[in-house]
RNA sequence: GGUUCCGUAGCUCAGUUGGAUAGAGCAGCAGCCUUCUAAGCUGCGGGUCGGGCGUUCGAACCGCCCCGGAAUCACCA
């Protein structure tokens, strides 16, 4: 049941009925704010011109409507135009009832609707660090989020498994590698080509310093170098599909994936549709086609396709090569064309870096003027890079973080922590594992989710991610004290499930049931806005609100049987939801910590 | 220069379509464990919401102009 929008038209109702307002958009309905008595406020600003009498006078005169009119409103006060309404606590008690009863609370009804989340897409050449797993951890949530709210929805890694850069590692482990696999190094697959990627940019400066001193400009040096006409000599070999080479690149790429294997069951993310670039990279030439007959697009005198963009205030952008060949953009717009049709999709988010902004503005623009409507459905996901104190991470200079790393290193200080806490004392060592995973993974992936995706984020590796306050361990600790006066009821033998209602309730358990109330809603709102922060922040501020319950109140030693067993119902509940809305978040939380 | 985005407390970040006295956490200070887990709770200090003008009964939010920062404008992906 949505109690805002039984109030809205409960509002909508008097004012129609008082000054004969039939436009509802003037009925604004917000939550009264904490520092004020009351559930529902109504802005009566706007009707000021129908009532044509004094703030205060309109509110206080709908309020009296309301309350004489609307069984669920209990009373209302009048503070500066502001008319707050509150509803009867048997009103709420009855939604509790409800919510703990509904075992899908908070999963939206089905939409019919097909979406894919593409996101990771990495690239198979080294191995992910800290900006993918912002990448991931988003994708994964915004996908479950979607998914809870009614839609069908498909994740789909876009695997970048072909290119010069690609090349670059296989040329460097031919030329240096020895033979060296993961199995005689016991380095991760992905870690060892990656070693390689950077042992080619070794040579390949090494060589633009030499031939600089030999007199060459730094362009021509970059040019001319051996290792990058090597590479390049590869990227044609592997073009025509010569054994040697093609057998070295599946070798290689073998190993990267067995390598991302292991890092994307750490972060817990999973995909329904895999698509290798070196399938779809030939994708697009028939739209090339077809926007050239449609006069969309023109060919320049060297056989190369453009798409003018300048009356759109972008550029001119190159479609195909000269020699025939295709770009990043042909691809795109194939792959998409692909998806939509073989799919069936309804929408089609990217999850890529604000890096790409250009890219995707371009890629809707031009399926646009082709004629496709559905372009409108394609939302690219845009998220900031996240830095370092020193600064933006580059590969080459070693400031990367790991992904691998950074989880190792997660997961082994919430151990640390936990063991210096005493928390693992009665713990098995399977236990103890357990709850460092979750604990370490929830610090990371809450220190990352809580943020909005467009804004850049600094990540401290020093001060590393906090355990208190606003965190995931936080949120985590509240569900595992739930839990735990939970099962001491089971032990005590305490069904509380059935106990009859208590005759009232405490301001504060009207307002944690208020909160868990909001819970559909925020769920609703995080997947229109693609926001697993909206949850996030909910999921904190119901913890919060709980943990100051549980410290004022008493549960399992409360006398009265019927308030006792609410409460037990009530803590349940909050459990309950903190722990669906941090699995929409990708985060798991434990019995105990 | 064009395009897109960001600028809120010392630091890291919230702030849902414009609504009441702008919020958390961290850091700092002061308190709370013979009572269901102190990874918790309570209190204190901390702000010209980058600046200006405008629209509005009302602006951190909308519009325009500046200032500062990021990304991008590759026949790389």
């Amino acid at each position: 049941m949505n109690i805002e929008k039984l109030i809205a038209d409960a509002a909508a109702g008097a004012v129609k009925e008082l000054y004969g307002l039939t436009d509802a958009s003037a009925v604004q309905i917000q939550k009264t704010r904490k520092e004020f008595e009351g559930d529902f406020t109504l802005v009566v600003f706007p009707l000021l011109k129908a009532s044509r009498k004094s703030p205060d006078a309109t509110a206080a005169e709908i309020g009296g409507w309301l309350t004489a009119n609307t069984p669920e409103i209990g009373s209302f006060n009048v503070i500066k135009g502001f008319l707050n309404l509150s509803l009867k606590p048997e009103f709420w008690g009855e939604r509790f009832a409800e919510m703990a009863a509904d075992a899908d609370f908070g999963r939206g009804a089905p939409t019919g609707k097909t979406v894919m989340v593409e996101y990771s897409s990495p690239n198979t050449n080294k191995p992910l660090h800290l900006g993918h797993i912002r990448n991931n951890l988003l994708g994964y949530s915004v996908a479950e989020i979607l998914k809870e709210c009614g839609n069908t929805v498909l994740k789909a890694n876009l695997v970048n498994d072909r290119g010069i850069h690609i090349c670059k590692s296989m040329l460097a482990w031919k030329k240096f590698g020895y033979g060296e696999t993961p199995e005689s190094s016991g380095m991760k697959g992905d870690h060892l080509v990656g070693k390689y990627y950077v042992e080619f940019d070794k040579h390949y400066q090494q060589e633009i310093k030499e031939l600089m001193a030999a007199g060459q400009s730094e362009e021509e040096a970059k040019k001319n170098a051996p290792m990058i006409l090597e590479a390049q000599e590869m990227l044609r070999k592997w073009e025509a599909k010569d054994p040697e080479t093609y057998t070295l690149w599946e070798t290689m790429n073998g190993w990267v994936y067995d390598g991302f294997a292991v890092t994307y069951k750490s972060l817990g993310v999973d995909f329904d549709r895999m698509y290798y670039e070196s399938q779809t990279y030939l994708l697009g030439k028939s739209l090339v086609e077809e926007g050239l007959a449609k006069g969309v697009f023109y060919r320049r005198p060297d056989g190369s396709v453009w798409i003018d963009l300048t009356a759109d205030g972008l550029d001119e952008k190159l479609l195909l090569r000269a020699d025939g060949t295709s770009v990043y953009m042909t691809q795109d717009l194939g792959t998409a064309y692909r998806r939509f049709e073989d799919e069936n999709l309804d929408a089609l988010i990217y999850v890529v870096g604000n890096e790409q902004n250009y890219h995707f503005q371009v890629l809707k623009l031009v399926l646009k003027k082709l004629g496709y409507d559905w372009s409108d459905a394609i939302y690219h996901l845009s998220y900031g890079m996240v830095e370092l104190p020193e600064g933006r991470m580059k590969s080459r200079e070693g400031t990367v973080v790991d992904a691998d790393d950074l989880v190792e290193g997660m997961v082994e200080t919430a151990r640390e922590m936990s063991q210096e806490l005493g928390k693992l004392d009665n713990c098995t060592a399977a236990e103890a594992d357990t709850i460092a995973n979750m604990v370490g993974m929830g610090a990371l992936k809450y220190f990352i989710l809580k943020v909005d995706p467009k804004k850049t984020m600094l990540f401290d590796p020093r001060e590393s991610i906090d355990f208190n306050g606003n965190t995931g361990p936080f949120i985590q600790y509240t569900h595992a004290r739930i839990r735990s006066v939970i099962r001491k009821a089971a032990e005590a033998g305490i069904d509380y499930a059935s106990t009859p209602a208590p005759g009232a309730y405490l301001p504060e358990e009207i307002e944690l049931i208020k909160t868990l109330s909001e819970y559909p809603a925020t769920i609703a709102a995080a997947g229109e806005n693609y926001a697993p922060s909206l949850v996030g922040a909910y999921i904190y501020e119901l913890a919060k609100i709980y943990n100051g319950y549980y410290h004022d109140h008493s549960i399992l030693r409360e006398e009265d049987a019927a308030v006792r067993d609410f409460r037990l119902r009530l803590s349940g509940q909050v459990a309950s939801v903190i722990k669906k809305g941090m699995r929409l978040l990708g985060i798991e939380v434990p019995e105990r910590m």
